[in-house]
RNA sequence: GCGGUCGUGGCGAAGGGGUUAACGCACCGGAUUGUGGCUCCGGCAUUCGUGGGUUCAAGUCCCAUCGAUCGCCCCA
């Protein structure tokens, strides 16, 4: 058996790859109205960047990490997300020195060590933002309102928008408590899943759909905000609104890294199978003091470009692919045959896309791969037209042919191109 | 990490122990000495993911392994 790509990878074939080209100049076109600028970090990192930054008891550092000792005996990890390498950037480059916030996104690999299905791959692709230095709610409504438009510039029909406070570490510590409180006479009940919840992540058994009906009533986080938490929150609503995002509260909202404060917000959309989360983020204001910064506040997202083109093909769109051939060139004999290169370099130089057989094949055979590729003209060049210093061009949609001169075919070409 | 389903040509897909591995699409050649899309004719898997086993005989049964796919935990 030959070689095979990893799991979990993909190869983007021709065809595939133009609709992956769509989706990232629309993020890049996107990024540039809202002002936001690219930043490109280490597709690998320091294993502690991810382990302070990330969370160690999260599922992401703690069983999904691509980890591996380098030849000096490093431990290093391929990036699982895109912030924690960014908030490093960002802090080691002393960003935060710049006389205003600084608004970056990224587009690129991340990786997961997951079992594969539908929407979820090994190595996935992100595209994220990220704004440091504000703590203002108006810059949570900016970025959740970045993603909303980032997906329906691309074309993606209903998505949700839910959006969730999880408060800071204080208000979180005694929501915990309450949450473990109100389940502990049922935790024997519980899946087992839900069990294990119980200490790990108590917040995620609301989240549970077979615990559903244990969850009636439970709490929720927003019941203990304290005052700034509910303010802050507030006003993120207000301005969404204001701004005609739609959204839906999700009190049950929870995510997975745990660097998050205040805002954490999810973007969902059907069609890919059993999974429904296609882009999320949250604000993260104790984050850039744990990597070593002077602590500065931010908030950003992650947004899954699988997901993106899968619910965008569930929906049907249609993306723009490999756009037609100008000019197909078919020469008979060997001397039309060798002055081909030269007359297609002559088309490509006058900024035509033009081609030509490779394979020796027969001229009914080239018309045929004229046929494929779509050719507006065939330019055929014989014997015949040679002594005469002339080519034929063929107009494909009418079979038409005329007589052009060779010293002025590129240049004609050009015009009937237009 | 766990569970279900599946693995036959470039693609789709029949065949479910008996020995020339259907068919469709695509591709190549010809009918058409220098002209495409339609039609007709012809060609195109020493081999059924890989390794081992059962059998006189194995794409076909068994085991292992790898992969794909879907789902669980969790997430993009």
């Amino acid at each position: 058996m030959s070689i095979q790509k990893p799991k979990g990878t993909q190869d983007l074939l021709p065809g595939e790859v133009e609709k992956w080209q769509y989706v990232e100049s629309k993020a890049r076109e996107l990024c540039q109205r809202f002002n936001y600028r690219e930043i490109r970090t280490p597709i690998f990192e320091h294993t502690e960047l991810f382990q302070r930054g990330v969370g160690e008891t999260t599922d992401i550092v703690e069983k999904e990490m691509y980890t591996f000792l380098d030849k000096g005996n490093r431990s290093i990890s391929l990036r699982p997300e895109g912030t924690a390498g960014v908030v490093r950037a960002y802090v080691e480059n002393k960003l935060y020195g710049e006389p205003d916030v600084s608004k970056l996104y990224y587009i690129g690999p991340m990786f997961r060590y997951e079992q594969p299905q539908a929407g979820r791959y090994r190595q996935l692709h992100q595209f994220g933002v990220e704004a440091f230095g504000s703590a203002d709610p108006s810059m949570d409504a900016e970025v959740i309102a970045l993603g909303y438009t980032f997906y329906s510039e691309v074309g993606i029909k209903d998505v949700t928008v839910e959006i969730n406070s999880v408060g800071n570490p204080a208000v979180r510590a005694v929501y915990r408590e309450k949450i473990q409180q109100f389940f502990a006479p049922v935790k024997e009940k519980l899946c087992k899943d839900c069990q294990s919840r119980f200490d790990r992540n108590p917040m995620r058994i609301l989240d549970c759909k077979i615990d559903q009906k244990y969850g009636e009533g439970a709490p929720t986080i927003l019941e203990y905000l304290d005052e700034e938490c509910s303010v802050h929150f507030q006003a993120v609503q207000d301005y969404l609104k204001a701004m005609s995002i739609p959204f839906r509260i999700n009190p049950r909202l929870v995510r997975g890294l745990d660097y998050y404060t205040h805002t954490a917000f999810e973007y969902k959309a059907a069609g890919i199978g059993a999974i429904d989360t296609i882009g999320g983020g949250g604000r993260y204001n104790g984050l850039v003091g744990q990597i070593g910064g002077t602590d500065q506040p931010g908030v950003g997202l992650g947004l899954g470009l699988e997901r993106t083109l899968l619910v965008l093909q569930a929906q049907g769109a249609e993306i723009p692919v490999a756009r037609p051939l100008d000019v197909y060139l078919v020469g008979l004999g060997e001397q039309a045959e060798k002055e081909l290169p030269r007359l297609l370099h002559e088309l490509r130089q006058a900024g035509l896309k033009a081609e030509k057989d490779y394979l020796g094949r027969k001229i009914k055979a080239q018309m045929k791969s004229a046929d494929r590729y779509q050719a507006h003209y065939v330019a055929i060049l014989g014997e015949d037209e040679l002594t005469r210093g002339e080519i034929t061009v063929k107009t494909m949609a009418t079979g038409e042919q005329q007589t052009v001169k060779l010293d002025e075919f590129a240049a004609i070409m050009r015009k009937l191109s237009e």
